[in-house]
DNA sequence: CAGTTGTTTCAGTGAAGAATGAAGTAGCTA
DNA sequence: TAGCTACTTCATTCTTCACTGAAACAACTG
């Protein structure tokens, strides 16, 4: 298996940026700073290394560094010796991204409920939120049927590596 | 069932509104106009009944009127010997907000596949992108064995009504 | 053909926020 | 203590975009 180019893993980098910029809310260099540590070699890179990687400055690094730890979607890792933190993604990074749009649908539910509560799901001009309300319940049971998790198994070694 | 008060409908309709923006990026006027038009009475409003109702300016409503029925959210509805046009949401508007949703997964999970084949998911490098890649096909799974969406059993009877 | 009504276009305003350079802080080394 | 080095904070620039008022437009009525 040949080694990725610098230029290919850039360009997958891009595209993991502009879906979180786009369907997250998350600011680009959020997005690039994903992606690259999710391919780079090593998994553990510098805030220096990363803004060289995705050509940010390192002020950016900071802010944005700061904003996906605070998310839980990277941790840090200091070695004995050495000031520099190098960060890495969690390996359930992306497991969170998937969880936190499921929930926002399950909270969209929630407001349907209210709705149909507000109205009165039984009157005509409940027809329309009462469709909307179906389709809340039919996530639910998809949900509710669904195998658990693959993190599941995998123990939370993240982080500890004694 | 006490009709509901106006005041309640529009503290709703902000709840919607929010939504909309926060996670998908809509603008609020638009969550808005969804909000309204799935709880209001009758079910088609003009424009002008619109903006009195969630405050805005007639201009904004065109702009958003234009956006939502562009997207599939809204259909129009006119009536002999009126020039006014009436607006309504499709009873399957919500259906398709979740579907968007859910399809941009879906798109996360092909980048991830593209990923994985990038760096070699065997390697050691490939790890933490091999977790993120499983989540998806966990996801998979998940909506394979769903049942058939709601809207399968209702006819499309939006439109028409003959 | 005027007059009325409903809708759209356009240019402008204001606000939010991403990204940065430069200055500042803290910890290690000699 | 002086001098690096890694990192953070601050103030600023720049862009983007929702929203609006005012004017233009189109369609119908008498």
């Amino acid at each position: 298996m040949a080694e990725p180019s610098r230029e290919e893993m850039l360009g997958w980098v891009e595209r993991i940026a502009k879906y979180c910029a786009d369907t997250d809310g998350l600011p680009l260099i959020a997005g690039r700073i994903l992606g690259w540590l999710t391919v780079c070699d090593p998994p553990e890179q510098s805030a220096a290394e990363i803004a060289e990687a995705i050509g940010a400055s390192r002020a950016s690094l900071t802010t944005n560094l700061r904003l996906l730890s605070s998310v839980g979607f990277l941790s840090q890792l200091t070695k004995p010796g050495n000031r520099t933190v190098y960060y890495q993604v969690d390996d359930d990074a992306w497991e969170k991204v998937v969880q936190r749009q499921v929930e926002s649908l399950t909270s969209l539910g929630e407001i349907m409920r209210d709705g149909m509560e507000l109205v009165g799901g039984s009157q005509k001009r409940g027809a329309r939120i009462r469709a909307a309300h179906e389709v809340f319940g039919w996530l639910d049971k998809v949900f509710a049927n669904a195998p658990p998790l693959p993190s599941a198994g995998r123990a939370n070694r993240t982080q500890k590596e004694k």
